[in-house]
DNA sequence: TCCAGTTCCGCAACCGATTGCCGAAGGAGT
DNA sequence: ACTCCTTCGGCAATCGGTTGCGGAACTGGA
């Protein structure tokens, strides 16, 4: 039994093809008599007619649909940002389509160009790389674009991020209000937006507050991992700075570092305490519980949805960047320093 | 600037439509002179043609998409085995759509009809529960699908799934190798294939193995959530069972377990041990780290979309099923039972 | 020279919906 | 009675590929 086209609904109602379409559209519906409209519906009910998306998109140009595109689906931080931005989406009739780069920029070229063939409406991206060829060309083909989670100097794009600078600010001054003066950063990769900002705030952090300001304390990592986080809090240890905190760039970061701290016998708080970002799932079930800067993943989601339909609704819609409030989560990571000596 | 058809591909090769197309065809290129092929060739590659798919849809009837139904992408146990069914799908032309329903049967059956409608070509299901309408709906319909996590009586339906009983009984051999002998099992819903076969290969364990077997040391969940888990804790503990061990229906109640042992100052696993089921990500890490059944989730999805696309491929496939092997991870949730007295 | 058999490619009809355009019908006003 | 305007709905083109069919050109054999 063939699925019910328009034309079948139309004969069954006696109309044309193209009367029935405008009967069924809402926005068309009004060109047509109420009582054509009503028997068209009747028909199209009868039948249990749904139209083809695909025709409708060939005809349109519209897909219904907008891509995701995101590092990987994998990482923890990212499944409540695609459900905030699918809830949302669905919510407005559209459909997000997730791909995943693994962090690399050949097959995020590859995927979005896949995406685009695909006829997107519009893209999330979550994987902007600081100066990024690809959004130059995005923002050329005058391509819907929302960022979330990390930005570009760009201003022709918006973006949804958490205020990562007062996140670190808090973290830092729960700490120092702990008594720690010696507080280590585990950075980022500074290729990242995110990486870059949390240690601007964090040198400043530190100048503000009057905390020991020394390059040693200061740890690059190259990718947001667990096992680099562990890298550099060895590297970080390694140095002999005699710090007593350690304000990791997020908490994959900071679970190397419970890595490393076990494997040592390294008392944490006690002898070292830590600070996370994100507050990832589970996190508050680690042992101990992560003392975290809380990121609302999923309204970050959901507000970069709401920001792209509105662009995809009007191109021309002012560019507008929504940075998200954070808050502190204090759990049993952190506590005072050892005393000296 | 337009992007380019297939027309402009053609005229720029000096070709008609048709030949184009056939040249750009693997398929039918056959049919085509080999130096018109390269001509069309280089002015598709001149022109960065890339071809509609939502047109060539059209014309076919086949998307290149296949749906993908979980419950909750942010359940933690999600994120893998969409990715092994994303990786094996991409490799083969194909492009997942997921949908999650929240385990509200309203709402899949919405998702899945607007899947349907959006044409495609097969489901990956993980959402099944027993005598589900739908899926009755969906083998009268012919539509290719394929069930994972969980499985329904009818043989008409293939699955991939872990080996459950013989992760069970890894699991009862393991607490009854270190002196366990009241054991308790919380079940997950009942109206799961999992939470059913599970406490089945449960029973059989217990008797098998000799252990004490009582009803008061079976409590069923109604849902595989850290709440429900400590719900379940809860009342097991009220009714004073002396049990030393716990079975938990999957890592989720499990963690439901450690709240309960922690507001209640219950050691674990000096007083309690517990084996949690599935080794999610980040159980490892938890304090302390949860003994569980390793399910391979990344091969769950991976297999599963192999063997859609072997239906799609060929609607008379024959249906199989496939049991991936568990195998027990032995971390410190368990150790022998307290003495007694 | 003629015929049969290939090989290659163009023609045109699709797939299923949308939409600009136009004509028919009906109502109101003078 | 006649014109003008509005409302309604049909016609046909269109989106961008795919594919059955048939014809032209060319090959080889007798």
């Amino acid at each position: 039994m063939r699925v019910p086209t328009l034309r079948d609904v139309a004969e069954l109602a006696g109309v044309h093809p193209a009367t029935a379409s405008r009967a069924l559209n809402a926005a068309t519906r009004n060109l047509v008599n109420g009582d054509t409209a009503a028997r068209v519906a009747r028909a199209a009910a009868k039948l249990g007619y749904t139209p083809n998306p695909i025709a409708r998109s060939l005809k349109t140009s519209r897909s219904g649909s907008v891509g995701v595109v995101i590092p990987d689906l994998t990482n923890p931080l990212f499944p409540p940002i695609v459900r905030g931005i699918d809830d949302v989406l669905s919510a407005g009739g559209f459909n997000a389509l997730i791909v995943n780069t693994d962090n690399d920029s050949a097959r995020e070229d590859l995927q979005v160009a896949s995406l685009r063939a695909r006829q997107v409406e519009g893209l999330i991206i979550g994987t902007a790389r600081l100066d990024d060829p690809l959004l130059h060309r995005l923002v050329r083909d005058a391509c819907p674009v929302v960022l979330i989670n990390r930005r570009v100097d760009t201003p022709s794009l918006p973006s949804v991020t958490g205020d990562d600078a007062t996140g670190v600010d808090l973290a830092l001054r729960h700490l120092a209000g702990l008594g720690h003066r010696r507080i280590a950063h585990l950075a980022g990769p500074q290729w990242t937006s995110t990486g870059q900002v949390r240690l601007r705030a964090y040198r400043q952090g530190v100048a503000e507050l009057g905390l020991v300001d020394s390059p040693d304390l200061v740890v690059v990592c190259e990718q947001w991992t667990e096992s680099e986080g562990a890298a550099g809090l060895t590297r970080l240890l390694a140095r002999d700075t005699g710090c007593t905190a350690v304000l990791a760039g997020n908490d994959l970061v900071a679970l190397g570092c419970y890595d490393v701290m076990r494997e040592r016998n390294i008392a944490c708080p006690e002898t070292l305490s830590i600070v996370g970002f994100n507050d990832m799932p589970i996190v508050d079930k680690l042992r101990p519980s992560l003392t975290t800067v809380h990121v609302p993943h999923y309204q970050v989601g959901a507000e970069a949805a709401r920001l792209l339909l509105e662009r995809i609704a009007d191109a021309a819609a002012p560019v507008k960047s929504v940075l998200l409030p954070l808050r502190l989560v204090v759990r049993d990571s952190t506590a005072a320093p050892p005393p000296v000596g």
